[in-house]
RNA sequence: GUGACCAUAGCUCAGCUGGUAGAGCGCCUGACUGUGGAUCAGGUGGUCGCGGGUUCGAAUCCCGCUGGUCACCCCA
């Protein structure tokens, strides 16, 4: 058997490069329009970087990790996500120093050791956005209008914006207490699961799909919030509601990163299956103190890139593509491909994506490859043409086709192809 | 990690209750020896995912493995 890729990977060409080059693309365009530069980072860390950011007891770092000991015997691991590493480097290049806010993106690839399925792969890809010290709901309140432009920008209608509070260190533990008392008295209702998530995380329970029903009616989140976190999530909704921001408050909300403080957010599209979340995030206070650094509000989201070009093929949005064949030229005999080669240069020299014929085909199968790559002229080149110094335009569309010196048929089928385009 | 369904030509698939492979599309050639897209004719193409078992005989039945798809779990 030939090799193959390795399970939960994907080779991605053809049409469906052009949805992700349009995803990558714009989203780039968006974040540099909200002030946002770009980060990059390595793909692997040190696996302490992930156990102390994502926490050690949740699925991530228990069982989808990509870790392995390297030569020298460090433990190292395939990036799950972005974030820890983002915040890494802002510590490790003293960014600080630059002051606040700083705003990042990145785009990339992700590893988790999952069971593939629809939307969901061992090597996936996100794009993701950080907004790094501003402790107001100002910031939370911008990072979502960010995303929401985003998705806007790509054109996506049938998803919603879901937001929850799950508050701060001072006043979760009074809600960690109140749903552990509401679900002791249904603990024999609980499957399985959620029995062991009732001792390591009872916040986890909410977001179980067979204990859904108890969920409904379980004390929520935002009932416990203390002052200041009251006022955080409220002012935030204002702003959202001043903005014309659509969202869905859903107190069931709560991620599976152990870093969330306050708000946390999550966009899912209706189209989708299972794996309905294109995009989640939410703030994330006390993230650079648990990696060793000073105390820095931040917050920011990942979206899900797979995910995103599912959600555009399930609403029929095209992305804009290219054509790397507008010309073909069509050449017979060693001569013509010198000349073939020189008219080539000076096509796209001026822009236009040309081709020329290196098989030493016949004229009938050069104009068939060239139909088939849909190119928009053809330019022939032969013996005849050259005693004459010229060559043959042809329009692969109409089959009209009449002859031209070298340089006048550069400047025609510039003219042509601007004008049709356009 | 658990479960269900699936795996035949480059692609989409057929092959009924076991008798050692077929179609359409694609690709190549020709009709049209310097003219593509339409049509027609011909050609190229597969140790039937891998390994084992049952059988005179397995693409077809059974088991295992690998991979795919979907769901659970969890998340992007």
């Amino acid at each position: 058997m030939r090799i193959q890729r390795i399970k939960g990977t994907n080779d991605i060409f053809g049409e469906e490069i052009f949805y992700w080059r349009f995803v990558e693309e714009t989203f780039r365009k968006v974040c540099e329009s909200f002030g946002a530069e770009e980060m990059r980072t390595p793909i692997i860390e040190p696996t302490e970087l992930f156990v102390r950011s994502v926490g050690e007891e949740t699925d991530i770092v228990q069982k989808e990790m990509y870790t392995f000991v390297d030569r020298g015997g460090r433990s190292v691991t395939l990036r799950p996500e972005g974030t820890a590493s983002l915040v890494r480097a802002f510590m490790e290049n003293s960014l600080v120093n630059r002051g606040f806010p700083q705003r990042f993106y990145y785009v990339g690839p992700m590893f988790r050791y999952e069971k593939p399925q629809s939307g969901r792969l061992r090597q996936f890809h996100q794009i993701g956005y950080e907004c790094i010290g501003s402790p107001s709901p100002r910031a939370d309140f911008e990072t979502i209008l960010l995303l929401n432009t985003f998705l806007k920008e790509i054109g996506l209608a049938r998803h919603r914006v879901y937001i929850n509070s799950i508050g701060c260190p001072s006043c979760r533990p009074n809600y960690r207490n109140a749903l552990k008392e509401y679900y002791s008295f249904r603990y024999e209702q609980l499957c399985e699961d959620c029995k062991k998530r009732y001792e390591r995380n009872v916040l986890r329970l909410l977001d179980c799909k067979v204990d859904a029903e108890l969920a409904k009616s379980a004390p929520k989140s935002v009932d416990f919030l203390c002052e200041e976190c009251r006022r955080h999530y409220d002012e935030l909704k204002e702003y959202l509601d001043s903005a014309g921001i659509p969202y869905v408050e859903d107190h069931t909300l709560v991620r599976g990163l152990d870093y969330y403080t306050r708000t946390v957010f999550e966009v899912r599209h209706e189209g989708l299956g299972a794996q309905n979340a294109i995009a989640g995030g939410g703030r994330y206070d006390g993230l650079f103190e648990d990696l060793g650094g000073p105390s820095i509000p931040a917050l920011g989201f990942a979206g899900g890139i797979e995910r995103i070009v599912l959600a555009m093929k399930e609403e029929g949005i095209l992305p804009p593509k290219v054509n790397p064949h507008e010309v073909y030229v069509v050449v017979l005999g060693k001569e013509a491909f010198k000349v073939g080669v020189e008219l080539a240069k000076k096509l796209r020299e001026r822009g236009v994506n040309t081709e020329v014929e290196i098989m030493e085909r016949n004229i009938s199968a050069q104009l068939k490859n060239a139909n088939r790559l849909g190119a928009r002229f053809s330019i022939i080149i032969g013996e005849s043409e050259i005693t004459r110094s010229v060559v043959l335009l042809r329009d692969m569309a109409s089959g009209e086709q009449f002859e031209a010196g070298i340089d006048l048929a550069v400047d025609r089928v510039v003219d042509a192809l601007k004008t049709k385009s356009s």
